[in-house]
DNA sequence: CACAAACAGTTGTCTGGACAACTATCGTCT
DNA sequence: AGACGATAGTTGTCCAGACAACTGTTTGTG
């Protein structure tokens, strides 16, 4: 029976490989990150999906988008846009209408109270951006997005769609 | 009414600062090359955190973790870790085992069934390490790393503990 | 024109994650 | 020894995310 070791088995089997050690520290990069904007947001009381919603309409308004050009434009996958759309409907924040010659597509706009909120939140979520990542500079800032890019670059079916 | 835009929006208000843009890449690359893990992960019926479990569980044996211990090391947060570890204690691919001198912590250890589980998925999962990410050059994936790293660095309570 | 295929969303249903309140056990202070 | 607080997990409950099956609408084709 080898029970030789202590309790401080960390360092004895670190990572797999280098590409499983830089998909765990993104992962765990992103977790860390992201409770900031969970707790940001929660005083909103919107998602981080949802703030990206009212993000990409706000820059098409006064254009409304169609449901599905605005699920393909999100960061993150949501099958469930429907709802989430119900959601933001039920408070004001966007306008859904249907199309008079095209009776399938439903296109959605954010409202004044939508741009509105937008703004409240703009300031303390300039703040949660500083305190995430106010302590690297602006090059390594660069690069970091330029490496992440490159990551994902061929997982992207096509570029520019999500931002 | 300014309707004068077409529908090409993009690039017209795209990143409010350079942390935004990095926090949304972030968001971005982990959430494409997570849909690789979860596929992978899925055809054996894991959750990505109910492999991080095993594996955790795995470099500590053949001692045993409490859970709360357990839970700190996870990558993400893992508030209903009971419950998690029920799922794969009915799948018995890990045991629980109440300490007679100090009864309140459970310990956690991997059965031979979750070791030979592991085994199985180390090679398609490197196949999938590969896909993800086998496109860039070491140097690249050491440096993401390190930035990664530097970027949740005043985020992590105590060095060292998750992996 | 009728019918099939494609398109655009919606709904049903299940699982996982989040937070808070709760139970059981132990240490310690008087 | 009894009581209080700290520790270690567990449970209740709710909400978001995932996948698949479904409805309504348009287009293309014989």
């Amino acid at each position: 029976m080898p029970t030789i070791r202590a309790k401080l088995t960390r360092h004895a089997t670190r990572f797999d490989s280098l590409e499983q050690e830089v998909f765990l520290n993104l992962w765990r990069t992103y977790d860390r990150l992201r409770i900031q904007e969970d707790e940001l947001f929660g005083r909103f009381e919107l998602t981080p999906q949802q703030y990206n919603v009212l993000r990409l309409l706000k820059a098409a308004h006064p254009e409304a988008l169609p449901t599905l050009t605005l699920a393909e434009r999100l960061v993150s996958r949501a099958p469930d846009i429907t709802r989430m759309l119900d959601k933001l409907e039920e408070r004001r924040l966007i306008a859904r209408e249907r199309l008079a010659n095209n009776r399938r597509v439903v296109r959605i706009g954010i409202t004044k109270s939508g741009v509105t909120l937008l703004e409240e939140i703009a300031l303390p979520l300039q703040e949660c951006h500083a305190r995430q990542l106010g302590h690297m500079s602006a090059v390594d800032l660069k690069q970091l997005c330029a490496l992440l890019r490159a990551a994902r670059d061929p997982h992207e079916e096509e570029e520019s769609s999500w931002l």
